[in-house]
DNA sequence: TATAGCACTCTCAATACGAGAGTGCTAACT
DNA sequence: AGTTAGCACTCTCGTATTGAGAGTGCTATA
């Protein structure tokens, strides 16, 4: 990687900026005129020239202004990464719009996936914090009519699962929150392991709905994250770039085969840390979909406890000024949250 | 509404099934040729033209081919409305998806929204079973650390709803558990009215619990439905009058805010019988953004007791004659869901 | 009542062309 | 050295033109 001049790098950024906001190859004239540098378009021209052969910079066709290329992208990425606060007006808005929503799960998490749809104009993803080895804390056992019951099972980490089971017989409210109250006092605290090496119980009730515990408790160890919620699917498609061609519905595809999508989750963020940001531009060679898309990255909520991840994908010419520093903010957010729901406050 | 003659409407069904298949504006040489009609073109287009003049037809220009109106799609509709049954072979599959599902409404809920959108190759929405008038069955409490309790409140007619309180002070489950079944005791079966109505409760924090509860289910009372599933946005995408313009974002838009969507749902199926289907055509001057768009609706469930609605929203010339019987069959198969999992089995 | 023929209309793809924007290079200037 | 001005060259894109093709409505005829 050669070395940039320190004029070669205020221009490559320069560049960059201006092509985000107006969607068009930029030239050196138009470059020269609007911002008023002490440079001819001579000279940029040749600068332009260099970073070109860099590998920064491409033109779409011999003649036409020069467009950033992914390793554009990334040096701009990593120059704006360190600064960049989200403003403390808007810090403000969605911490007020958090802190009057209804407490709960999955109303943060919607909502979070609503402010960063609408902040970044991209298509957000939030995930639902979990825990890769959760501990059993509370279930409850409430008798619909007949043999249906629904069980709920909560996990150490907050996570609540419901679930609707059919016993072989009916069984009264009274027995089966005696049941409840028995496995609550047997099970609390341990792991899906630890329970399964539990003696079998002796009483039959018992035993079947600690058979449908462990299987819960498995399924949810086994997949990698909890949830997943989604918004602003339309807002990519406005973007000029998606008009024509359907790069736009390949990627929104994915976003909707919730299978990819945790498959690609899985794959960037496992050994992130909370609070470190992950900037995926343009597939990585890896996602053929996503080659015309970005995709910036968090993991938030408490190592070991629960931690889950949101992002927002947009088109590579994304205003990532304004996405990194609310993907930032709100995770910080949902860390706090978790923080508070799990351990008291 | 002027009578139409035996074959102009064989002409119109013809017509518009093969615009539905090739999405081009049909000439009366082509569909002569086509199908051996025992007609020449220039008959053809001597009723083209009445069918014209009637409103059921419509040129894109002069010199081109016709187009159905909406009215055309209307008479295409109803006409197909009372045959059209499901084949048999994909009624299994469908019947052995839910069958071999993990039992839950929500489970229930996105895999009926997946399967209509694969079945019509449209966007899907479903919503959950909810009961006009809600009658309270159970409330459970589980603390978490500190003053955090989860409240998961269980309606009469399947319903769940969960929400963390934060208490004034820290309380053991134990208490927490009194205090649940306390209540229990006391609303079985009540609506909320009914609960609102009852005297205080001298016990401080029965009293808090009881608050909560009957704000739940007042906000549970007033939505018009339950939750709202859907899937396959991107379906729609690939369709050629959704190309260009952005009439596909703004109609996929309303299917994202779910405000408009559930002003849609409770406007057009409020009155509307369990097992009816309803078909929306190019938003019928109520919905300027569903213009090129149009629904098939159905309610499901169990009347007075619990039901919802599901639907599947194309491009006006969606393959109504695949996406009728799926919606149709689906709903049939969520009312015995919802039957079996209320009234015991 | 149905058909054949015909003149007419309109779209659409192909082609041509000129304006405009941008480039790279060379020579001159600081 | 680095910077600038000038210039010839290239490529895209919008506009205008044109001709083929498809489809129509009308009229005369079987």
């Amino acid at each position: 990687m050669p070395e940039l001049t320190e004029r070669q790098k205020t221009l490559l950024l320069l560049i960059i900026r201006d092509y985000i906001e107006s969607a068009q190859p930029v030239g050196s004239k138009r470059l020269a005129e609007h911002y008023h540098l002490r440079l001819s378009s001579a000279t940029i021209r040749n600068e332009m020239g260099a970073l070109t052969e860099m590998g920064y910079l491409r033109q779409p066709h011999t003649s036409a202004g020069r467009v950033p290329t992914e390793e554009g992208y990334r040096f701009f990425v990593s120059q704006m990464m360190n600064q960049a606060e989200l403003p403390a007006s808007i810090q403000a808005t969605i911490s007020h719009q958090f802190f009057q929503a209804r407490p709960g799960v999955d109303h943060w998490m919607t909502l979070a996936a609503s402010v960063l749809a609408h902040q970044s104009q991209g298509v957000s993803v939030v995930t639902a914090p979990h825990a890769e080895n959760g501990k059993y804390k509370h279930v409850e056992l409430i008798s619909t009519q007949g043999r249906q019951v629904l069980m709920v099972l909560v996990m150490a980490g907050g996570e609540v699962s419901q679930q609707i089971l059919t016993l072989a017989e009916p069984v009264s409210q009274e027995r089966l929150s005696q049941a409840a109250t028995r496995l609550n006092g047997l099970l609390a605290g341990l792991s899906v392991d630890k329970i399964a090496a539990l003696p079998g119980r002796p009483d039959a009730l018992d035993q079947d709905i600690l058979t449908i515990i462990i299987q819960d408790m498995r399924r949810a160890a086994e997949s990698i994250s909890g949830e997943i919620y989604t918004d602003g699917l339309t807002n990519v498609l406005s973007e000029p770039e998606f008009a024509e061609s359907d790069d736009a519905r390949r990627a929104l595809r994915i976003f909707e085969e919730r299978s990819t999508l945790q498959d690609l989750l899985a794959r960037t963020t496992i050994n992130s840390n909370v609070g470190a940001l992950q900037v995926l531009i343009g597939g990585e060679g890896e996602w053929e979909e996503l080659r015309q898309c970005s995709i910036v990255l968090a993991r938030y909520g408490v190592p070991g406890l629960a931690t889950g991840m949101l992002g927002v994908l947009g088109p590579m010419r994304m205003s990532y000024s304004r996405t990194i520093p609310t993907v930032r903010f709100v995770a910080g957010l949902l860390s706090d949250l978790v923080n508070d729901t799990i351990s008291g406050e």
